[in-house]
DNA sequence: ATTGCGTGTCAACAGTTGTTGGCATACGGT
DNA sequence: ACCGTATGCCAACAACTGTTGACACGCAAT
């Protein structure tokens, strides 16, 4: 304790931490959790295995600093009502591509309960509080936030994951045109149409 | 080759196969394809691991039995235009309730190729051949079908595999009356609206 | 009774996994 | 120059994996 820096200075390995964590993603989004192993994991890194047990003390935590995750919603109150739907799958659309977290933790959330907690995290507070911002009805919050989810992460899962091809070759711009208002019913819409 | 059967009469270990294929299911479905092991599902099964083998001969040619899957679409043609979204989203939640076989498909899609491509055959061919039964524009076909899979999947993945808490409360009333309109236009709709 | 085969168990294999401890080296402060 | 600490590698462990072969039992036909 002998006057600690008042912030923590960068140390030495903040390079190899950085490059474990960037292989493990790309592992961890390519192959899932279990299949993803750690000494691949070290060798995409070109460090040994040991290195990842001493910075991120298991596989676990490895995975649980691998796929930390911001949707980075953005601010949804001053975007014209009609046009929340759109504004959400554009958002989605362009945070997904070129960061492989997400499709990370979509792959682990299958077979690992940690993963899939988080996933509930991630859309029950970050994008249930995001929908809550613009004054709908309280009660149905939960259940609008929930739905866009549904529809979201079926894209996601669709088109990075199991790679269905119609959803793979159609352009961003058309799948916002037929999915966005889809999202808007979910949002300000009503059940039966 | 001696006069053979005319047809494969009942085995005596029939009870045996279909108890592991039970097992399976139910280990795939729960755990993927990687965490459910052989030796836990001849455990379920009360039997030898090798008989597993024996029966199946190896872990892919289990999943592969197991993960046989209908969707058992039934034929839109005689359905009225405007019920074709409902009709279907009534179709694959009673479809899913009670048979576990498409969420184990779900899980191992996400992390074994082979089950993968074989969600991907039956989202192309049977969800595409009853989408093309009734005449829409056959070079939108493909799309229309690929955008009912990503809404049904990300209804099955929130619904059973994460366990979104909204997406798992709401009744199978509600779910239609949101989501059919969504799949009546992915069917027969026209985008932007 | 004996033969053949289907059914089942047991033990073991070879490989892979996450994880651990010991040992070398290089850096930074004194 | 010295010393403590951080960084890195190596070898090994124990557990678990899919998979295999040898062996025992029971049934049906000869």
């Amino acid at each position: 304790m002998t006057v600690p820096a008042p912030q923590t200075q960068p140390r030495r390995s903040d390079a190899t931490r950085a490059a474990i964590l960037r292989a493990a993603r790309e592992r961890f989004a390519a192959d899932g959790y279990e299949r993803a192993t750690i000494r691949a994991i070290a060798a995409d890194a070109q460090i040994d295995p040991s290195m990842v047990m001493r910075y991120y003390g298991s596989k676990e935590g490895l995975f649980a600093a691998a796929a930390e995750f911001d949707l980075r919603l953005p601010d949804l109150t001053p975007v014209p009502p009609e046009q929340l739907g759109e504004t959400l799958v554009r958002h989605f659309l362009s945070r997904w591509d070129g960061d492989e977290t997400l499709v990370a933790l979509l792959r682990a959330a299958s077979t690992n309960p940690g993963a899939a907690e988080r996933m509930r995290d991630i859309f029950a507070n970050q994008l249930t509080t995001a929908v809550a911002a613009f004054g709908t009805d309280p009660t149905t919050t939960a259940r609008r936030a929930g739905l866009v989810a549904s529809q979201v992460l079926g894209l996601a899962f669709t088109r990075y994951v199991v790679r269905l091809p119609p959803m793979v070759d159609t352009t961003p711009e058309d799948l916002v045109s037929w999915i966005a208002p889809t999202l808007q019913r979910y949002l300000t819409g009503t059940p039966g149409s």
